[in-house]
DNA sequence: TTCGTATATACGATTTTTCATATATATTTT
DNA sequence: AAAATATATATGAAAAATCGTATATACGAA
């Protein structure tokens, strides 16, 4: 599934605040765990699950599974010029982050969850 | 109507062909009028007008009237972030904007449009 | 003022996206 | 094996985006 995306395929990928979000924090954190996410966004989660599997599909994400928790992170043959997307945009976008970052820190020792 | 955009406001306005090709065009032209954007990308002016109202209400381009052709340009204030997308997109994606501009260099002398 | 060109917008219909809810699968623990 | 936890997916409904067509506006030329 991960041919050679074009720019409209990364950017619909980019196009939700929950996908958004969840690529700049892997982008920020190496990798999460789904729960993590779910706690991060405050979202259900169904909601993540459906946004990863977008993400995973379109092949910016690799997931990998450690126990009962899956793990996500970009996906190591991710385009350079994507990679330079998602950093420039953490870089100028660190407020809108926020509230999400702060909640994955009070998380305390992942990945203990629900 | 430029108060400030979100990561999310953006890709939005990049998620989809159309946008994503006027926006590429215009960062690599500096300027581009109406018509030459219609033959560019070889679509119904109407369907482009409609694009460029977009992303003209969003902020990303600004339009300057000259006798009876309206000049599209980058928003002078665009946020840096969002030019480094930009440009990052274009380096990498040439081949995928390469039919649109070669429609455009066919054009000739600019603006002589239908 | 009328005509032709360039551009913008309005309107409905269609398509796409997103979501909540319910359910299924995989793993660990007991 | 049964129960509990973590995650994924299916389904149908609601919301949002897109489009074609028709029409409106602005400008320059005649």
């Amino acid at each position: 599934m991960s041919a050679k995306l074009t720019p409209t395929q990364v950017f619909k990928c980019l196009a939700d605040d929950t996908r958004a979000r969840v690529l700049l924090l892997i982008q920020r954190e190496q990798e999460l765990c789904v729960c993590e996410l779910i706690c991060a966004l405050d979202e259900s989660q169904p909601k993540i699950s459906r946004h990863l599997a977008q993400l995973r599909k379109c092949g910016l994400l690799q997931d990998r599974r450690q126990g009962q928790w899956i793990y996500y992170r970009l996906h190591p043959e991710l385009a350079a010029w994507v990679r330079e997307v998602l950093a420039a945009t953490l870089a100028a976008n660190r407020l809108w982050l926020e509230a999400s970052q702060q909640r994955l820190d009070a998380m305390g020792h992942r990945p203990v969850c629900g």
